[in-house]
DNA sequence: AGCCTTGTCTTTTTT
DNA sequence: AGACAAGGCT
């Protein structure tokens, strides 16, 4: 069969190059789904490669799903059995060791192939645990950058004492501790997170050569998209399960790196010809998805990127509609702009899909609100997802615990969920014991020892939980799936709980178990049991549940990914959230937002509006902080452009604007740049950003920021909207002025303001007159 | 033990 | 606005 009419030259190359290492860079919409679909049928179909032996790894579950269909549609109604194996490299990892895991007991104690998954909630529970273990607390570190470090350091193969012996700081020697706990927390559990998924598939296969030699031959061909997005881990997989043949094709676009964050190297992608020296390298580079004139926008705003590769996409299509910029004076009127214009497009401009994309997912929240004043339906990809909502993660935790009751955070979960008198005195003291002796909660509470430490109330509430769980337990291993949940909901008392809860959310709570159930119907009839179940529940991830048919998607530019759309938002285009201010003094964290940009732009296929607002809230209750727009704006080509609502003339700066990232910095006591408070500081502000010096006195210069509202008296209160470093004050001769530093307490203080065309002035609270802003 | 109030801090992005 | 931890009250 012909697997390459429809195609390009370089589109049919890619496909009929069999043979050793191949790396495809695909431009965004070149067609590359298309390439490895076509690719993958025509070593099965005419290249007598085993359908099984082909193993494709996708970004998602979803992708993987489509992309299976897509091959047994090409090949013809063949067998799901027949076709490819298409998976997340996450869900391979854990099929790989749920199979063949037995053997990573020898450098992992304690493992079993009948390990738990502890996705972030569970590894956020864990480091709180190790915390308060070792006496700290957020002061410490905060949980999420704990995790992230450690997350980082395995990536990055660095072990505990690797972590220890390279320290050079205090919070580093201590942070390695904490490491150290937390892997002990999880082979006490028996557990894997994330990261162990793809770390432990690895360290199996480069320790057993038996395991190894059987994936080597069962697998024969390896394709690999989002190529760009790959760690080290998933490259080291991509090694070991290639030694010997080399048959990988991977598929990707430096372009489009976005999970740098997540420990994705670009230069797996940058390096791979030197990895594979003999490797061929096919570049897709017409685009069949955007109009030239987005096209040729987004290549101008990737085009200011130092690290890549380099390309010039073209296409065939014609110029289409310049791209859109407005500017809001707020969020709100943006909101309400792009709800505006989705009801015109979708009513009278004939169009039928439409997706905002934004870089936060709190930004969805007022986009909803406008969208709703219109009576639109719309689906919010991501956010909060099914899976994390509390009486789900409950249910599952039950779950978990029948299938591994060394799963010390899912006990922990449910102990006391219902109310059954194991409080927060007897779990401390059980962890403290557990803790003491190396073993699990679970087996603490059976132990004779335990039962002799605590009073007669803890001990017969625990003894009556324990009896339960087991008699579930029994009783679980006579039924199927869904009946199993039923029974455990029934048996634990969860849903009676529920139930019997006058609140209005509990209402939505029993909906959502009933949903569970149905879902593990459905699981059941496709023969999937309690394990399968659990791992699903533990891998699906946000981008699954996009739907292209909607016709309005709200979702993260990250999540954008792969997707395409007629009409697309890019909402929010301000320095410090698009790019975020996280990126705002990194420049490889810049590019990586400008990969974002590049992303997001070229999901659009005929229409893209960029949109910012002037002023916005930071959080919910906080005042507006005027806004600078996006940088990205200034790198897409004005004649491609065409701007409407609010216009700020080029000298309506807002200086104040650019103090929001030095009030940040001084709320959190790290400033160090400049201010700009003096006339030579300002001037010097407008040269960098290639304006021009406005006539006016520099006080007047911001003409953008509100008007301030109804001051309130300095009384000098500790706290938030008080005097503090950060926040904005007004003095009676100077003006607006930033507080960078305060030295004392109360009256008394002495404060060091920065007030704009004044420079820094010294003020005694008590004399200064100083009025808060709120 | 468990509930409720208060205060503090937060916002990236996610398999 | 919302999440979370700490502390006080019942």
């Amino acid at each position: 069969m012909d697997f390459l009419s429809g195609l390009n030259p370089q589109q049919r190359a890619a496909v009929e190059h069999v043979e050793g290492p191949l790396l495809i860079l695909a431009g965004a919409g070149s067609g590359k789904t298309r390439v490895i679909t076509h690719r993958i049928s025509h070593l099965i179909e005419n290249c007598g490669v085993y359908g099984p032996s082909v193993l494709a790894v996708t970004f998602t579950n979803k992708a993987a799903g489509e992309m299976k269909d897509r091959v047994l549609r090409l090949l013809g109604g063949r067998s799901p059995d027949a076709g490819p194996v298409v998976s997340t490299f996450h869900s391979f990892c854990v099929r790989l060791l749920r199979r063949d895991g037995e053997r990573l007991a020898e450098i992992r104690p304690g493992f079993t192939r009948n390990f738990t998954i502890y996705d972030e909630d569970d590894q956020l529970a864990l480091i709180k645990q190790t915390y308060r273990r070792l006496g700290l607390d957020e002061k410490f570190m905060q949980y999420r950058a704990a995790l992230s470090r450690i997350s980082h350091a395995k990536n990055h193969q660095t072990t505990p004492q690797d972590m220890h012996g390279q320290s050079t700081d205090p919070v580093t020697s201590r942070l390695a501790v904490v490491y150290e706990q937390y892997e002990g927390g999880l082979q006490q559990a028996n557990a894997l997170d994330f990261d162990d998924l793809l770390l432990m598939a690895v360290r199996l296969l480069r320790h057993d050569d038996g395991t190894r030699g059987l994936w080597n031959r069962r697998l024969s061909q390896l394709m690999i998209d989002e190529y760009q997005d790959t760690n080290r881990s998933q490259y080291d997989l991509m090694r070991l399960l290639s030694v010997g043949h080399q048959n990988v094709c991977v598929v990707g676009d430096e372009d489009q790196s976005i999970y740098g964050w997540r420990g994705a190297d670009i230069r797996n992608i940058l390096d791979f010809e030197r990895d594979y020296p003999k490797a061929t390298v096919i570049r897709l580079e017409q685009n069949y998805r955007s109009t030239k004139t987005i096209l040729e926008a987004a290549s101008a705003v990737v085009a200011n990127n130092t690290e890549r590769k380099g390309k010039w996409l073209w296409t065939d299509s014609g110029a289409g509609t310049p791209i859109v910029e407005y500017e809001a004076p707020d969020a709100e009127n943006e909101a309400l702009y792009i709800a505006d214009t989705i009801e015109k497009l979708l009513t009278r401009g004939g169009e039928k899909h439409v997706a905002v994309l934004y870089r936060t997912n709190s930004q969805s929240r007022q986009i909803e609100e406008a969208l709703r004043r219109y009576g639109r339906k719309y689906t919010v990809v991501g956010g909060f997802s099914f899976y994390q909502r509390a009486e789900i993660k409950d249910a599952l935790a039950y779950l978990k615990l029948l299938l591994s009751p060394q799963d010390n955070m899912s006990l922990l979960r449910i102990v006391n969920t219902p109310a059954r008198g194991i409080g927060k005195t007897t779990v401390e003291a059980l962890e403290k014991r557990a803790a003491e002796r190396g073993m699990n909660l679970w087996d603490v509470m059976q132990t004779e020892s335990t039962r002799e430490a605590l009073g007669a109330r803890a001990n017969s509430a625990i003894r009556s939980f324990t009896r339960m769980m087991e008699e579930v337990r029994e009783a679980a291993g006579r039924k199927r799936l869904p009946e199993l949940i039923h029974e455990v909901l029934e048996r634990t008392g969860y849903r009676k709980m529920l139930e019997d809860d006058p609140s209005p959310e509990s209402e939505s709570r029993l909906g959502n178990l009933s949903e569970l159930e149905a879902a593990a119907a459905e699981a059941g009839e496709r023969g999937e049991g309690l394990a399968e179940f659990l791992d699903h529940a533990a891998l699906v991830s946000d981008a699954d549940g996009v739907d292209e048919a909607a016709q309005v998607n709200l979702m993260t530019m990250h999540n954008a990914k792969g997707l395409e759309f007629p009409v697309v938002f890019l909402a929010g285009l301000e320095d410090g959230l698009f790019p975020h201010s996280r990126a705002l003094n990194s420049e490889a964290q810049m590019e990586e937002e400008r990969r974002l940009c590049y992303v997001g732009m070229t999901r659009a296929e005929r229409r893209l509006y960029l949109s910012y607002a002037r002023s916005r809230r930071r959080y919910g209750g906080s005042p507006p902080e005027p806004t600078i727009p996006s940088r990205f704006l200034r790198e897409v080509p004005g004649h491609l452009v065409e701007r409407i609502g609010q216009r700020s003339s080029p000298h309506e700066v807002d200086l104040f604007g650019e103090q929001a990232t030095v009030r940040e910095a001084a709320r959190k006591n790290t400033y160090t740049g400049k201010t700009y408070n003096s006339l030579d500081h300002i001037a010097q502000f407008f040269q960098e950003r290639g304006r021009s010096f406005p006539v006016q006195a520099p006080q007047a210069a911001a003409p953008m920021a509100p008007p301030p509202a109804a001051p309130k008296p300095a009384a000098a209160k500790k706290g938030r909207g008080g005097l503090s470093a950060g926040s904005v004050i007004q003095h009676p001769k100077y003006g607006r002025g930033t507080i960078l530093r305060k030295e004392g307490d109360g009256e008394d203080a002495k404060l060091t303001v920065s007030f704009q065309g004044y420079g820094l002035k010294k003020l005694i609270a008590k004399y200064a007159g100083l009025k808060t802003e709120e």
